[in-house]
DNA sequence: CGACTTTGACCCGCGC
DNA sequence: GCGCGGGTCAAAGTCG
């Protein structure tokens, strides 16, 4: 049951994290050198590149689900319709550029919303055993974009 | 020492 | 053309 994050797509549909290393290293018109990396994704051949979007509602007080992969949260901004401020956060693995989305409910503090985005190619290095146990008490509804 | 968290600042796209 | 919002990154700090 831990493979059913996976839709048997091309595991490695890292598009939309497929970061092409473009040496616009000048950017010194901007403050912000913004590392050497830029996003010019957007390959408009590549329209079959559809990032794989799970959107998980939770219903538990903390937003810190452990769902087996190491996670570093890399911003948090506040949503207009939210008072809550929604986390992000990404995968710490090494070819692995997953993105996790936290967000919590105005309406329903106690429920968490959990958005996937991309999928893992590595295993995980946890107690999956735990894992499951947090499915059980966790409805999910996928919605593949 | 390593890994992760937090906050601020920055960039890009789109709307008007 | 300019402004706003959303999204991301960077550095410093904290913790085990």
């Amino acid at each position: 049951m831990s493979e059913m994050e996976i839709p048997a797509s091309s595991n490695n549909d890292d598009h939309h994290g497929h970061r092409q290393i473009q040496i616009d290293q000048s950017s010194d018109s901007n403050g912000q050198v913004m590392k050497s990396e830029k996003r010019k994704g957007d390959n408009s051949n590549n329209k079959k590149a559809r990032k794989p979007r799970y959107a998980f509602q939770t219903r538990s007080q903390v937003d810190i689900l452990d769902d087996g992969y190491r996670w570093r949260k890399y911003g948090q901004k506040a949503v207009k319709n939210n008072k809550f401020p929604r986390s992000y956060y990404r995968c710490t693995h090494q070819g692995c550029n997953v993105k996790k989305q936290v967000q919590r409910l105005t309406k329903d503090e106690g429920i968490v919303v959990t958005t996937y985005e991309g999928m893992h190619s590595h295993t995980i290095d946890k107690s999956t055993d735990n894992f499951e146990h947090i499915l059980s008490q966790m409805q999910i509804y996928t919605t593949s974009f």
